[in-house]
DNA sequence: CAAGTTCTGAACCGATCAATACAAAACAAC
DNA sequence: GTTGTTTTGTATTGATCGGTTCAGAACTTG
């Protein structure tokens, strides 16, 4: 029995969400963040209590999304296991090169934070920690199924692996984030899927 | 004819760099800088001009360290050349995992740098195109020398290849940053040099 | 319509931001 | 020692930071 909001708290968390990932969190000011939600400050800060917050619950959203659209990809069983890994890889090229606001890649904000923030708060870094965990799980049984029906040729453990697909997908994006053409990018999927498949 | 400076430029520019190294642009004040350089604010504004340009100088001066020793390695004539690479990777989990100030990661000023600027400050894009080129022209070069000599196996362009490890490696310090153990980045290296030597 | 609750906008908070002004201190050259 | 220049510490600039306060508008409920 009161006034109910006159905004889609998704959609402002959307908003904030792409300001954090464009500018990081430090450089991003809460002015910022009026402006790419249309809110006002109280309305901001009923809603999400503090710039942290509103943070943390941006990357929650951002990971949660991301894994969710990996595990599609990983999970599809029309395709071999090997293939899968192959989609994923460019999928993340073309996350890199498609729908770029100013003309240059965004990168991936969970590496963003990692890199801003996972040595100082621990709250991204648990959020962060936890994402990384789910998304080598799904690639270490994806990989592990390819080593069974023979699509992936690699010996080595399923979640070695893993963690290699997973440390590759994060230098492709930041060789995006530092200039590198598609090309390039492309190639560096290429080779390091190459270790997998023979 | 005047008072000469009291302090060593030098000195004061690699704690400068530091500090940019664990908080970041955005989150070092220069307040910060005063305190980790031991000068004040008037001597700090008088020799770097601003806060700015005091970045641009610690990360080119890390830069160009990082790249002399990264040199220095690749260009180690008493190896073949698959060692060199391998020494390489072997030198970046050293780096990641000893000489931790508290207890993390640092990861690397370049790739911080790249996804904290590089979209938005052209002279830190400048720098990171110009380091990135630089590392990569050794890096192509040793594995082509690789190739030729047979210990490197891998029939792809040198070129490619480079791009490759280079991801390769700003892939283990984003897994590092994010905490990743010493094993685990260990093996990501290991499954990376797998792909050039067989 | 009246009562009760929540939301919203604007003004405002102390703190801190990067950067500057300025005068006194420190030194080199003569 | 005097002159001329630079450095240095302190105080201060206006702007912006994240966050709060508060009054009144807006809306549900009865």
């Amino acid at each position: 029995m009161a006034r109910p909001r006159q905004f889609d708290e998704d959609r402002a968390l959307d908003a904030a969400m792409r300001t954090f990932w464009e500018y990081g969190y430090e450089a991003t000011s809460t002015q910022d963040l009026c402006t790419a939600t249309g809110l006002g400050r109280s309305s901001i800060y009923n809603t999400f209590r503090s710039k942290r917050e509103l943070f943390a619950r941006s990357l929650a959203r951002y990971l949660d999304t991301m894994a969710e659209a990996q595990d599609a990809v990983l999970e599809d069983a029309s395709r071999p296991p090997a293939e899968r890994v192959r989609a994923l890889l460019d999928k993340i090229v073309a996350d890199e090169f498609d729908h770029r606001p100013h003309g240059r890649s965004l990168g991936c904000l969970g590496v963003n934070s990692t890199v801003e923030l996972a040595a100082r708060d621990p709250e991204a870094a648990r959020l962060l920690d936890r994402d990384a965990a789910r998304r080598l799980r799904t690639l270490s049984a994806v990989i592990a199924a390819g080593q069974r029906d023979g699509s992936i040729a690699s010996a080595r453990g399923s979640d070695a692996l893993a963690r290699y697909v997973n440390a590759v997908i994060g230098g492709m994006r930041i060789a995006a984030q530092g200039g590198a053409d598609r090309a390039a990018v492309q190639s560096v999927a290429d080779t390091a899927l190459g270790a997998l498949i023979s």
